[in-house]
DNA sequence: GAGCACTGC
């Protein structure tokens, strides 16, 4: 027994040095035989075990013999802190790396992860905020190392899985490893974790962080590296209980920033008319030395059109003019559009931009940037349960940010559009993203995970407890939970679904209403940008505008037939392309489009309900996403153009809707966004009826007027019933009986038994109507009052006998 | 009469 003992004693040690995702099942493989050994030994048991580590052993040491040699490029400034860097990861669980863009960290960090042997006991996974960076960097990494994409560096993101469990290293988007929770809740895989790009505090970042937080002590031997700006590094360190914070110098040039009182000479007025800031900013630019392109950030589509149109009357026309262009960029422009921003030109040119330029996209050339000071922000109200997208003055980070667009390329110029003292006014940060969305789908998720209560999760920014509970009510609108916040059978189907729980709950009613087919296409759609594209010049006249529907939903069906009959139909991607271009449609959207929808059908089949294969009617594809969207209803008012919805609001329908000229009385929509004005954007007219059945459970019903109907032969109220303070049945007709019995009998008694307001008299009641009318004639007759007794007397006898 | 930017089992 001592030899077995000395055995268990060096295993326990082995399975540390095991492969990172072998440990849990060898862990309590041990701890079964450390048990059986006291009583009675299992020494077979104890060589099996004593097998399998030493080849989970052997596997890490293959790995270990695959990671290359690895060399830092001398230009780089990470570089230069390389060891330093080295020591700290190896020294500490977490690290923090601060460093502006250029200093190389994104690609360099793996590579020092791989010096220190990561990579062998499980993979190094490397986390980027969007898909063409996971990929760019991928390419990156495997060019660095001078492997094959696939080989030791693998990636994977939505719809594109080049990576093998033999990669040393895998770069995917945060969404992915989000997604890896669900089947490995330790993140077991991985050895080392990177987390690139996190001040962007996107929500999977956020979670994130709270969940790496959560696994850290059970993972002693995990590292993890997070990278970001400098300005946020400090917050990260305090979230991972003060981890080490190491600063890389990026590689910018110095950008000179000026405010709007700068822009004017001695003597001159600021501009009144709108937009003349810019203008008057552009002509400086062209007095300056510099010959560098223009980059002017806006907050939207619209002030890009406006602004367009202004620097082609005042500006160009001038003869300063005349070497300039103007180039346009948002994302919802077609590819061909926002390509031109890469493209060679021989004039200068001015490209006006949405907030894409500022993160997503590093357009070459910029040496001077004229920032608006604005940008439009998605916020969630709680109180009403709508989003709003309204133009906001950005934070001194984003300013930054802007700023720094100037300097990749030499010595650039920043012109803020407001004072330095506006400027010193703004707050840090932009607000993460966490604080200004609905939480209902991560609330889901870490119910699905069992990761307790969000109010004592470890979140950077605890979201306020009215967001918490807003959450919680979505998912109860859903029946995803029950009363005591407890996952049903629908919330569990909802939380694998890789779509918001309003569209997983459209999907599962899909099967209920027999619709799958239909609802599968629209809830792909539905989680993806609209396949629409914008084009700045082309009017839409495309076949997909008519506007001749009762929903905009079908609009999408009858994109996605032309399409697939487009794709059944016609061989070269060239000429689909070309085919997708003339109607204003997003080739690599709708691409995505048929991905997503695969990928869903796959998802629901394998929940075990199988998709329909012949068309569905609008009423019962309508009722499935009604019962996803029933707090987007709205009834229309007297005032023209106006629905009154839930929670007493008053919502319009877009202008861009097919339902705008005639949307009918009754409508439901896939999201309401306060802009100007808050718009019901992706509509579709229902019938009241259908509303009742499906919001069963939140609706509540008020009663009054109860009477006595002689024509019924019952007692009878009028019934109103509310969904979240909105009518939807106003006056219905109800047995009342059924609802408050005592007061029904009571007026039962006084109506029809005591004043005999019956059709059909019984007999006794015959008999006492009669002495009623004989003793009435008395009284009159001898002036008495007094022999007929008192209606309340009769009441009281007949309460005390009728049942 | 009109829409910031991303992402996923």
């Amino acid at each position: 027994m001592t030899n077995a003992k000395k055995r268990l004693h060096s295993l326990k040690q082995q399975i540390g040095e095991s492969l990172c995702k072998d440990q849990w099942s060898f862990y309590r493989t041990f701890r079964s035989l450390e048990s059986a050994l006291k009583r009675n030994g299992d020494l077979e048991g104890l060589e099996q075990l004593e097998s399998k580590v030493k080849l989970s052993i052997e596997s890490a040491g293959a790995r270990a013999a695959r990671i290359p040699a690895v060399s830092f490029p001398d230009d780089l400034p990470v570089s230069a802190l390389a060891d330093d860097i080295e020591g700290l990861i190896a020294a500490n669980q977490v690290v923090i790396i601060s460093g502006e863009t250029g200093s190389g960290k994104t690609t360099q960090i793996p590579k020092i992860l791989m010096k220190l042997g990561r990579g062998s006991r499980g993979q190094i996974v490397h986390t980027q905020p969007r898909r063409i960076a996971a990929r760019s960097v991928a390419n990156r990494l495997a060019q660095e190392t001078g492997t094959e994409l696939g080989d030791i560096i693998g990636y994977q993101v939505r719809f594109n899985d080049r990576s093998s469990s033999e990669n040393l290293i895998k770069v995917v988007t945060d969404g992915i490893l989000i997604a890896e929770t669900q089947t490995d809740r330790f993140l077991s895989a991985y050895d080392s974790i990177i987390i690139d790009e996190a001040h962007e505090r996107n929500l999977n970042i956020d979670f994130l962080f709270g969940y790496l937080k959560s696994i850290l002590p059970k993972r002693p031997e995990l590292k993890i590296v997070i990278t970001s700006a400098t300005i946020d590094a400090e917050k990260f360190s305090k979230h991972f209980n003060d981890a080490p914070v190491i600063k890389v110098s990026g590689r910018l040039y110095p950008v000179d920033i000026l405010y709007e009182d700068s822009l004017t000479k001695e003597g001159e007025q600021l501009p009144v008319e709108e937009y003349g800031l810019v203008t008057l900013a552009l002509r400086r630019i062209s007095e300056h030395r510099g010959s560098g392109d223009v980059l002017v950030f806006l907050p939207g589509e619209r002030e890009i059109r406006q602004l367009d149109a202004v620097i082609r009357k005042d500006f160009l026309r001038g003869s300063v003019g005349k070497d300039w262009e103007i180039l346009t960029l948002f994302s919802r422009l077609s590819v061909r559009e926002q390509n031109k921003v890469f493209g060679s030109s021989h004039k200068r040119r001015i490209i006006l931009s949405t907030n894409v330029a500022e993160t997503s996209l590093t357009i070459p050339r910029i040496q001077f940037v004229i920032d608006s000071g604005e940008a439009r922000l998605k916020r969630y109200s709680y109180r009403n349960k709508v989003e709003m997208l309204q133009v906001e003055r950005i934070s001194k980070a984003a300013a930054d940010q802007r700023a720094g667009r100037a300097g990749r390329l030499m010595h650039g110029v920043c012109f803020r559009l407001y004072t330095l003292e506006d400027f010193q006014k703004r707050s840090e940060f932009t607000d993460p993203e966490i604080l200004r969305s609905s939480l209902a789908s991560v609330i889901l998720r870490m119910q699905y995970l069992r990761l307790g209560d969000p109010q004592e999760f470890p979140f950077v920014d605890l979201p306020i407890p009215r967001a918490i509970v807003d959450g919680y009510q979505l998912l109860e609108e859903l029946g995803a939970i029950s009363g005591d916040k407890k996952l049903t059978k629908v919330g569990m189907e909802l939380a694998k679904m890789p779509v918001d729980p309003r569209v997983g709950r459209m999907i599962l009613a899909g099967r209920q209403f027999g619709c799958n087919r239909e609802i599968l296409i629209l809830a792909a759609v539905m989680s993806l940008p609209d396949p629409r594209e914008r084009d700045f010049s082309a009017q839409m006249q495309g076949v997909f505008e008519r506007k001749d529907e009762h929903s905009d939903f079908l609009v999408f069906l009858r994109i996605w037939i032309w399409f697939q009959k487009l794709f059944d139909t016609t061989r070269s991607k060239s000429e689909i392309r070309r085919a997708c271009e003339k109607h204003h449609l997003s080739f690599l959207r709708l691409f995505e489009w048929r991905d997503l929808h695969s990928h869903l059908s796959q998802v629901v089949r394998d929940m075990g309900f199988k998709v329909g294969e012949a068309p569905s009617g609008a009423a019962s594809i309508h009722q499935a996403l009604l019962t996803g969207l029933l707090g987007n209803i709205g009834y229309r008012q007297e005032e023209r153009g106006t629905f009154r919805g839930t929670r007493d609001i008053k919502f319009q329908i877009h202008p861009g809707s097919s339902l705008y000229k005639n949307p009918g009385k009754w409508v439901v929509s896939f999201e309401l966004v306060e802009t100007t004005k808050l718009y019901a954007r992706t509509v579709a007219r229902i019938e009241r009826d259908w509303i009742e059945p499906l919001a069963s459970h939140l609706t509540r019903s008020t009663f009054s007027d109860p009477l006595w109907s002689r024509e019924q032969g019952n007692v009878i109220a009028k019934e109103q019933v509310t969904l979240y303070g909105l009518i939807i049945v106003p006056a219905r007709s109800v047995i009342y009986g059924k609802l408050n019995p005592r007061e029904a009998r009571q007026i039962f008694i006084q109506s029809a038994l005591v004043r005999g307001d019956v059709r059909h008299c019984p007999p006794f009641m015959k008999h006492n109507l009669e002495l009623i009318q004989v003793l009435e004639n008395m009284e009159s007759r001898s002036r008495r009052q007094d022999i007929l007794v008192d209606e309340s007397i009769n009441y009281s006898f007949l309460e005390e006998r009728v049942p």
